[in-house]
DNA sequence: AATAATTTTTAGATTTACCTAAAAATATAA
DNA sequence: TTATATTTTTAGGTAAATCTAAAAATTATT
């Protein structure tokens, strides 16, 4: 199969197509810590084994086969995930650089009987889908927090941020998935976000709301 | 810290120094399937690293860093075995594999977790005992079958071999850990041992019975 | 003890993933 | 639309772990 750090590469820039569609040679380079030189250099090779696309100084995209091996080493991090979570008790915010590693552990039965093990979970800490053994996942409707009209409520469904930082802040101000949230104010000034959480009235950077998913019901 | 292949050399060097004292680069080379050229440099990087004591020609020896980290790595192989045995229903021939790799997981938190999940295990599916966080771990007394007398009893409670062909085989002859067997026979043939299991006589041959472990009673 | 056989090491290459520095292509701005 | 800035690629090199072939040291044999 694929060396660990192609998978990388693999799961790296399935996650940037996802909001853009081509993926470019810096913004690879800039996730994987390294220079684009040798994000060029590794392109090439992945190119050549089919697992992408790629025209020179047009950036790269996934091939089926490269979107497969991706959304597969996706699987088996959201797995490990649930599994450091629900049977191992760490936080949601210990979990994402473990699971880095053991996402690239190679074996197939491994990982079907640890989602038997866990129950077939449909999301992992963070609210993300996971996908099935066959690839499949419903892609998940949610409005960004700071999409949010003042008066709208919602409940809090996923982050669009893994940093240990940011999941401890969360944490402490009691946003955490599954509660239920409403806007309350948006302050002109610094574009921050006053809501209604658990009864209580709290503030919320600009910087902190974007990162929040949330299931808008919609009106008050 | 180690890289995965550093690992695995300061293991293989700790399981070939059980039975012998000093390891020689042939014997080093055989385990890592690799070429003794191969083994010669990367000892040399041991020794400067302080892991192993090297005198040329002479073989090596672990120091007491080295022995350390091997323990650390033999540790958190046996007890991913007991994760995939106890928690996901592999077979005892089947962990073997998964676990050479689940061993390199670099994380203290995590070993120690899964350890107290496990409830703390003082032996892995094929009877070999697990050091505790310390490192320390009982140095198990044991009979090997082909060295048992006519008339002995024992229970079964290790292996040295753990492919996955001569576990099957065991299997097969229900010749499982927690075991009594007896000594009916030694064939002065071939040197195969006639044995009694669960009421029942069967034949094994020299190469199985050097392989079994027992804590043996002593005469019936 | 000299010769033969074995074991181990050295020397010089190879591969993978990375680097720096400079050149080439593309995008942006005057 | 030429000049400037940015992005990307090429060229040449490094470190880790491996290799083959040949040399050196050790061990075994006669």
């Amino acid at each position: 199969m694929q060396s660990f750090t192609e998978e990388n590469y693999l799961k790296i820039i399935y996650h940037l197509a996802e909001n853009t569609g081509n993926v470019q040679t810096n913004a690879i380079a800039e996730q994987m810590q390294t220079k684009p030189a040798s994000v060029t250099d590794m392109i090439k090779k992945l190119a050549e084994k089919g697992f992408v696309d790629y025209i020179k100084y047009q950036g790269v995209t996934l091939t089926e086969k490269g979107r497969n091996a991706a959304i597969e080493i996706v699987r088996k991090h959201r797995l490990w995930e649930v599994f450091l979570v629900d049977k191992l008790n760490f936080k949601w915010d210990e979990v994402h650089d473990v699971a880095e590693e053991l996402e690239h552990i190679k074996s197939t039965a491994l990982i079907e009987r640890l989602d038997e093990f866990l129950g077939f979970p449909k999301s992992d800490p963070h609210g993300d889908p996971i996908p099935d053994k066959n690839g499949r996942f419903a892609k998940t409707q949610f409005t960004k927090l700071i999409d949010l009209k003042i008066g709208d409520q919602g409940t809090i469904t996923g982050v669009s941020q893994h940093s240990s930082a940011f999941l401890k802040h969360l944490e402490k101000l009691g946003l955490t998935l599954g509660k239920q949230i409403e806007i309350n104010d948006v302050t002109d000034f610094d574009g921050s976000v006053e809501i209604l959480i658990a009864g209580k009235q709290i503030n919320i950077s600009r910087e902190v709301a974007k990162h929040i998913l949330t299931s808008s019901n919609g009106k008050n």
